[in-house]
DNA sequence: TGACATGATGAAAAAAACTCATAGTGTTAC
DNA sequence: GTAACACTATGAGTTTTTTTCATCATGTCA
C-alpha cells in the first residue's frame, strides 16, 4: 500500500531533458543551468538503478529504458497537468500594466518577459511604453520604468539601476578606423541622443579633447537607435551596459578601450502609493530588482 | 507545450492526506512531522487557487475539488509507481545484517527498522540478536551493536551512545509505596541485572544508605526484563533511557524522583575493518547515529 | 469544563536544489 | 592535426525549499 516513488521533480526535468535529447536545452526551457539539469538527471537514474540516457562527450541519447521511461512519466505529468489545469482556469488572472521606457522595452523587457511569466504564470503583463509623465489619477498604469537624473528625488521612486553608459562600435567599423587610444575617438561619428545633448560634449571635455568631431550627423531619439545604428556601423556611441551587454558578448558590437561613462542618471521604478500595497506590484518590483541585481 | 505543473512533492503528500483524511496520520505514514504536511498542503492549495481540505478544528474533510483532484493525482502516481518499478525489480537488495543485544533489539530496534527500509528501501535488514563477541570471520554479521564498558577501548568499535540509566517503577507500584525521598527506595524490591551485579550497591553507596533492601528476590537478564518487571509492578528498576523513554511518556512507567545514573557503560557500533567501507554499512551507521542523535 | 487530539504558524535548522567555475570530451573547420 | 567550439560532469559554495520545533487555537468528548 506505501508507495515507492522516485524523486518527483527530477521527472519534470528528466521529461524536458529527453524530449529534447539536450541537458543544455533543457536547462534553457526550465530557466535553470546546465548543472542543475545534469544533476536531477543523475539523480533520477541513481534512484531507478538505471541509465536513461547514453552519453557521448557532448551528445546524450535515450537509452531504451528512457525512451520507455519517458513515454511512461509524459503520460503521468499529462494527467496531472489536465487535472490541475481547470483550477487555473477558475483563478481570474491578474493583469499588471507597465509602461516603461521604449529603450528598455525594445531590448531588455522583451527578452526578460518570459522569465517573469514562467515565476508568475498567475500575471499577465501589459507593456505599454512612453516617456512621459503618467497620470496616475487617469491611466490604468500600475508601474512605470523611467530613466531620470540621479539628483533629481522622487519620493515615488526607487532607483533599480545607476546608468553606466559604454562606449560602443561595431566591429567592422572599427578595423576601417582604428582606435588605439582616446583621440583616435575624434576621427569617428559621435551617435547622439537627442534628450542628452551634452553627452559627448562632456566627454571629450573630461578626456580634454578637442570637440570638433562631436557634432554627429544626426541624432537619435532612444538608445535602441543608437544600438541600431552602431550596428549598421555610422558611428560610436553611449549605451548603456545592460542594454549592449548581450550583444558585446556576441561580439556584434564592441567596447573600445573599454570606455564607460557614470552618467548622471538612473532607472527608477515609480509606482503610485495606493498601488504599492498590491501583491502583483510587489511581486513584479521583487523581480525586476532581483533580475537586474 | 510548455507544461505549467503543480509543486509535485505536494501532490505526494497530499495523496497519503487525503486518503486518510488526516494531516497527522499522513504525516506519520511519511515520515514527517504534521507541520510539514500541513504546509505542503497549503502549498498546494495555494498552488491551484483551490481549497482541497475542508478544516474544522482538528478534522480535515477532503472538499469536492479535493475528491477530483485525488482521483487525478492517484492514477498519475500509479503510473509513475508502476512504470518506475520495473526498474527497481532489477536491482539486487542488498542484506544487511546487524546483530544487537536483546534489549535493543526487542524495545528499541524493532520500532525503527520500519524508518530505515523507507529510507533505504534497496537494503533488506537481517537482524539478530546475541550478547557474545562475533568471530568476523565465520559469520554473516556486518555490523554488531554491543554494550560495553566505556574503558575497555575497541578500536573497531565506534561509541553510540553512553547509557544514561533512569530509575523506573509503574505507577500502580508507586502509589502503594510513596516515595518522597531517596530513603523510601530502600522499601522496594530492587529488580537487579544479571550481568551488573555492582549496580544497586553502588547506587545506595553513593546516596550513604543502607544495603539491607539491595537483595532482590530475582535478577533479570536483560534489561527489557526489568521493564517488564517494572510494568507488572514487582519492584523497582534501572533501565537505559532510551528503552523507557515511549513508556515513561504514555504514563505506563514512572521515573520516581527524577533518579539517573550515569553507568560507565556505553553503546558501541562494532565492525570488522574490511566492511567499514562498504556502502550499506556506512548508510546504516550514519542512520543509526541520527536517529540515536 | 478540562484533558485531549488535531491543525496552523513563525522562527530556526536541515536538506535539497541550484549556481559558478572549471574540467573533460567528442566534433568541426581550417 | 589542432584550435575553437559545444556539450556534459563535477566539486565547492550559495540559495531556496522543506522540515522541525515550539506553541497557539479550536473543536470533541467524557
Amino acid at each position: 500500500m506505501k508507495r515507492h516513488l522516485p524523486p518527483l521533480n527530477a521527472l519534470r526535468v528528466f521529461e524536458v531533458a529527453a524530449k529534447s535529447e539536450s541537458f543544455s536545452k533543457a536547462a534553457e526551457a526550465l530557466f535553470v543551468t546546465q548543472s542543475a539539469v545534469s544533476k536531477q538527471i543523475r539523480l533520477l537514474e541513481k534512484h531507478l538503478g538505471t541509465v536513461l540516457f547514453e552519453r557521448n562527450g557532448g551528445v546524450v541519447t535515450l537509452t531504451n529504458e528512457g525512451r520507455q521511461y519517458l513515454s511512461v512519466i509524459s503520460q503521468a505529468l499529462d494527467i496531472v497537468e489536465t487535472g490541475s489545469e481547470k483550477f487555473y482556469s477558475h483563478q481570474e488572472k491578474e493583469i499588471l500594466t507597465i509602461n516603461i521606457t521604449p529603450s528598455l522595452s525594445a531590448l531588455w523587457m522583451f527578452s526578460r518577459v518570459e522569465e517573469f511569466h514562467h515565476l508568475h504564470p498567475d500575471i499577465v503583463l501589459h507593456i505599454n511604453s512612453a516617456d512621459d509623465d503618467i497620470d496616475w489619477s487617469k491611466s490604468q498604469v500600475d508601474i512605470s520604468i523611467r530613466c531620470l537624473p540621479r539628483d533629481k528625488k522622487n519620493t515615488d521612486a526607487e532607483l533599480l539601476l545607476a546608468e553606466k553608459l559604454l562606449l560602443i562600435a561595431s566591429p567592422q567599423h572599427l578595423e576601417e578606423i582604428p582606435i588605439n587610444s582616446v583621440a583616435d575617438l575624434q576621427r569617428y561619428q559621435c551617435i547622439s541622443l537627442n534628450n542628452r545633448p551634452h553627452l559627448w560634449h562632456d566627454f571629450f571635455e573630461q578626456y580634454q579633447l578637442d570637440k570638433t568631431g562631436v557634432v554627429s550627423s544626426f541624432g537619435c531619439e532612444h538608445f535602441y537607435m543608437v544600438i541600431q545604428a552602431a550596428l549598421k556601423h555610422l558611428g560610436i556611441g553611449f549605451v548603456p551596459d545592460f542594454l549592449c551587454h548581450d550583444l558585446i558578448q556576441e561580439q556584434k558590437l564592441i567596447n573600445p578601450l573599454t570606455i564607460e561613462l557614470n552618467s548622471d542618471y538612473g532607472y527608477y521604478l515609480v509606482t503610485p502609493p495606493h498601488k504599492k500595497e498590491q501583491e502583483k506590484v510587489i511581486r513584479f518590483t521583487e523581480w525586476i530588482k532581483k533580475t537586474l541585481y
